[in-house]
DNA sequence: TCTGGGGTCCTAGGACCC
DNA sequence: TCTGGGGTCCTAGGACCC
């Protein structure tokens, strides 16, 4: 058997964990800039506040409503959700934990008898709960896709279920699936679901029958047929290894407001870059390409349809690097031949590609820092950045106005990461 | 005026090899 | 006018996920 584990509206929980005094009151989270809502607490839901929708086409509902607002925090929601991890690890054994996402976990339950899956499950739900302060739903079936229908129905209703689903006679499965709509099972998005309906598919127990061979005709080869199997019991959407190397590492934004001049691109890019770097060396990888775009507006003078165009220009490198000035350094010439005079430039990224595990840290020691890739100098600078204020030190391609910046003016305090962010018990 | 950010996997098709 | 077969590697693009 298989569990998902998922924290509930995550990001606003991990608000309220240091605001208790919004425990019953609404509550979103804002993406970064300030521009779509991607967390709502199910007081939010309920009046009305759509997923993934503008923060300004709402505002009027959230005023009215008295809903709490919050720019997006990472460095908060990121060490919470190691929180939950680590526990989740402790309850079942390390190698039986899969990190699916910032606030969901798989969990190979194989070892638990089939009758106590129930008892299992909900100890698992209140120990998180208990350690980290996070309230999570489980959901327990024979495969991946199925434990993600179980997670979803306990989560919409949870007083029934409290907070713990699990499937296992065909019956359950069977009246599961047929109270699921396929566009809400995991693996079918927007554009097999508008296909399917139009074949008639329209819940989950039919898409089941359908026969193999269709599903790799019409969703997507091995990976229909897959979605079948998992949907009949039959897991085979395996575990991963948790050693399994990263492909990409990416910094992207959206700039505060529409920038027109490339100085202020190349500053935007020399900054995500360093990001990317760090994130890089955290997890001890180095990359051995770089990938750099930029996302203009349609540029038609007389038309405000949003027509977003992207353009983008790479180059491998010969030898792995995880040195920022390194990256930087080939970053820039390729946004100079990205950049066309009279657009309007929106958002920018940096994909960091081809990562291998950069392991040369003891084979390195006797060498001149110069040799090594400036290894200390690297490590030296995000030491002073991560204790004290993201770039304290920064590389001055970075930019010292930064007018492109994202907006993020409700943000709450990075209370378990930064020592002058600490909460405070008055 | 204002619409996120960071990932994965798969397939088709082109370039190149013997 | 006729023009093999088999393989690898790479990239672009499309679909999906949270």
């Amino acid at each position: 058997m298989k569990a998902i584990v998922d924290c509930n509206s995550f990001y606003c929980s991990c608000e309220r964990l240091f605001r208790p005094d919004l425990d019953h009151q609404p509550v979103v989270v804002l993406s970064n800039n300030d521009g779509c809502i991607i967390s709502r607490t199910d007081e939010a839901k309920k009046i009305g506040v759509g997923m993934a929708a503008p923060y300004y086409q709402n505002k009027e509902i959230i005023e009215k409503n008295n809903v709490a607002v919050f720019s997006s925090n990472y460095n908060l929601y990121g060490d919470l959700s190691m929180r939950v991890m680590d526990t989740l690890r402790c309850l079942v054994g390390d190698d039986q934990v899969e990190v699916y996402s910032v606030d969901e976990a798989f969990l190979d339950l194989g070892m638990v008898p089939e009758k106590s899956m129930q008892s299992a499950c909900k100890e698992i739900k209140e120990t998180v709960e208990k350690w980290t302060g996070i309230k999570v739903t489980v959901g327990a079936a024979p495969s991946k896709v199925l434990s993600k229908v179980a997670n979803r129905l306990s989560k919409k209703n949870k007083i029934a279920s409290q907070g713990v689903m699990v499937l296992q006679s065909i019956h359950e499965i069977k009246d599961a699936l047929e109270r699921t709509a396929v566009d809400d099972i995991w693996g079918v998005g927007r554009q097999y679901a508008i296909k399917l309906h139009h074949l008639g598919i329209d819940d989950g127990w039919q898409l089941r029958n359908m026969p193999e061979e269709w599903a790799r005709k019409n969703l997507g080869g091995v990976v229909g047929t897959r979605l079948i199997k998992e949907l009949r019991g039959i897991p085979c959407i395996p575990m991963k290894d948790p050693l399994d190397t990263k492909k990409m590492i990416a910094t992207t934004r959206m700039f505060g407001k529409p920038v027109f001049n490339l100085p202020e691109i190349k500053e935007a890019v020399a900054t995500y870059t360093s990001r990317a770097a760090e994130k890089l060396r955290r997890q001890f990888y180095a990359a051995k390409s770089i990938q750099v775009f930029v996302v203009t507006n349609g540029y038609k003078k007389d038309k405000y349809e949003y027509n977003p165009q992207s353009r983008y220009q790479y180059t491998n490198f010969p030898v792995a690097t995880a040195n920022t000035a390194e990256l930087i350094h080939h970053a820039l010439p390729l946004t100079e031949k990205l950049f066309e005079p009279g657009l309007k430039y929106l958002k920018a990224g940096v994909i960091l590609g081809k990562l291998v595990p950069d392991n040369s840290i003891q084979a390195n020691l006797f060498m001149t820092d110069a040799q090594n890739n400036h290894r200390f100098l690297m490590e030296a600078v995000d030491n002073i950045n991560f204790s004290h204020r993201d770039d304290v030190v920064k590389y001055l391609a970075s930019g010292l106005q930064r007018n492109w910046k994202m907006r993020q003016e409700l943000r709450s305090k990075r209370f378990t990461t930064r020592w002058n962010e600490l909460y405070e018990i008055k």
